[in-house]
DNA sequence: GTGAAAGCGCTAACAT
DNA sequence: ATGTTAGCGCTTTCAC
């Protein structure tokens, strides 16, 4: 690799071909007031050369970049991932390249304490737009378009896309009704987060619904890790009155509750009944019913929210509701416990 | 959102603080030189107004940016995203940032050909290195050094990242010889990558080392698709004397095998013997046998060589070698095949 | 200890 | 149709 502290710029590419920079930049730019001889001349000089227009400069003209950023806290996520592959997928249909920006490690740099700062960085420079997952903040500045996803503020001033939450919740739990289940246990998500709450509240809702007794001693308190879940998974199964199915709010959550059933030897659906919400790798594999495949919809929403945004169009809507889906990958039936 | 295309810039913050920018840029960079009081002031002012500088500004000045560039040609796969945790990790522990860029589908603008301006864009302006992974280009001009994972090209210019395919594919292989299998079917990768000759050299050598044949019909032309991975599956168990083992050799082959038998109602590993190679998603659950836990050390290695090359310390091996690892999931036994 | 001024590579008036 | 030039926001001599 020629590693060489020397690039080329316009100025070499507008010497190398006997012209002025500013006829450079124009066919840089498909502008149309160049001769074809010239223009021809100056692409070939392009071509042999290897000049790639340096997008610091550039931008700092102010110019679009057809860059479009993603901020995440972490990438390593089935979550984050999801989200990714949504954005992934509207980026390939559009014209703009993606820029993910991650710190590694939310512990890193504190998260919410920097995010406008992130914003700041990519969007006032860099980026034409930024789609934000889960930020903490309320309020941004930025010189270019923002889109959320599942903001954890109530009422942020930036578009948001969020899913049925409830809905969801509410489907998944009447969805393990209609098996027979009664007693139903559940794992709850980190209750400062608004979509946690929401489905915590389907729960409690489908359960009203079908007259059936709300038992605290079933509802656990998670926080979307799968330690934390293997360890409620282990305090449900461990009642004297156990649960026939646990309903996971989240897909680390519902990764942990099958861990445990593995190790205890219990059969899915067989022994216990499963509904993990988010997408969980390979569910179809492990014959888990799940609330899914919203998570990469609203990456590919907020995407095409974004895109219109940076274009001028102004959205219809602020916030976008994604529908959730249950998904069932086996059926499921109750087996009497003999305690 | 304050969507205002007015950025606070440095100017504001030495106007509000009643000094000359310069004295800001300098505190701005921990320059030494400035009164303690000023200092304070300064560092006030930045606060209050929300400042945050230029990427694009900076960089074109040549400064440090403390953001390391990972590009890959698309994110959806798990290969990709093993690879993005093990730099992820890295970054994690590093002072760097991280900003991953994709085109979103490779189809979209022709890899190979754009990879030299995906290089340029990112390393001659924004970051302070590069990780690229499986490039085509065998020579890259480059401003800031690049590192490079699986790359293609046999002689590199560049510095590059390698897992021990050719002794992983040994390994596999004699782990399912020693289970008492005499037919394996091997499902082959892309035959201009490097990897996928070394897998399917450890595969021959090692039927040679043990006495076994090497059967022209169990070896099958796979492109690392799942799709492909389904058609050769099905080739291979319809063949008159079928396999009793299948060494995929890669995640997606691995995963469309998968499929395929459980379409066929055949339990793994009972009716067949499966080893994948790369990281198989919940590989566990599915109780597959795999050579993986590589992938994610190669991003992990190529950021630290990486930051290395930045921080000015030169690299011992221009080549390093990660580790293959093959992990037995589950014990394997053959049945008697009745046709 | 601080300010003035010169550019980094580029684009967009404004000339010619 | 092409060249000249003034900045974009920042860092960095070089003055004071």
């Amino acid at each position: 690799m020629r590693h060489t502290k020397q690039t080329i710029k316009i100025q070499d590419v507008a010497q190398a071909a006997g012209v002025s920079v500013s006829t450079v930049s124009r066919v840089l730019n498909g502008k149309v007031d160049v001769a074809e001889e010239t223009q021809a001349r100056i692409q070939q000089v392009i071509e042999r050369l290897g000049y790639t227009s340096s997008l610091a400069a550039r931008s700092m003209r102010g110019q679009k970049t057809n860059l479009v950023g993603l901020i995440m806290p972490d990438i390593a996520f089935p979550y984050a991932i999801e989200v990714m592959k949504g954005v992934n997928r509207a980026i390939a249909e559009s014209e703009y390249d993606l820029l993910v920006y991650t710190t590694g490690d939310i512990r890193k740099h504190g998260t919410a304490l920097h995010e406008q700062q992130y914003v700041s960085l990519l969007n006032n420079s860099i980026t034409d737009g930024l789609i934000i997952v889960a930020p903490a903040e309320a309020d941004f500045v930025s010189a270019a378009p923002i889109v959320s996803i599942d903001p954890l503020a109530m009422n942020p001033n930036y578009p948001s896309v969020h899913a049925t939450n409830y809905q969801g919740a509410l489907d998944a739990m009447q969805y393990l009704i209609g098996l027979g289940h009664q007693r139903i246990g559940f794992i709850s998500g980190r209750t400062e987060l608004e979509s946690a709450t929401r489905r915590l509240n389907g729960y409690r809702e489908a359960l009203q619904r079908a007259g059936l007794p709300v038992d605290q001693a079933l509802i656990l308190a998670g926080d979307y890790t799968t330690e934390t879940a293997m360890r409620c998974t282990r305090e449900l199964l461990a009642l004297e009155n156990p649960p026939t199915a646990i309903f996971a709010s989240n897909d680390q959550s519902a990764l942990g509750v099958f861990q445990v059933t593995r190790e205890l030897g219990l059969r899915i659906p067989e022994d216990l009944s499963l509904v993990g919400f988010d997408n969980i790798p390979d569910a179809a594999y492990l014959n888990l019913t799940t609330v899914d495949q919203f998570i990469g919809e609203m990456g590919y929403i907020a995407t095409k929210m974004l895109i219109d945004l940076i274009g001028g169009i102004t959205l219809v809507e602020k916030t976008h509701q994604v529908q959730t889906e249950l998904v069932v990958r086996s059926s499921c039936k109750i087996l009497e416990k003999t305690k």
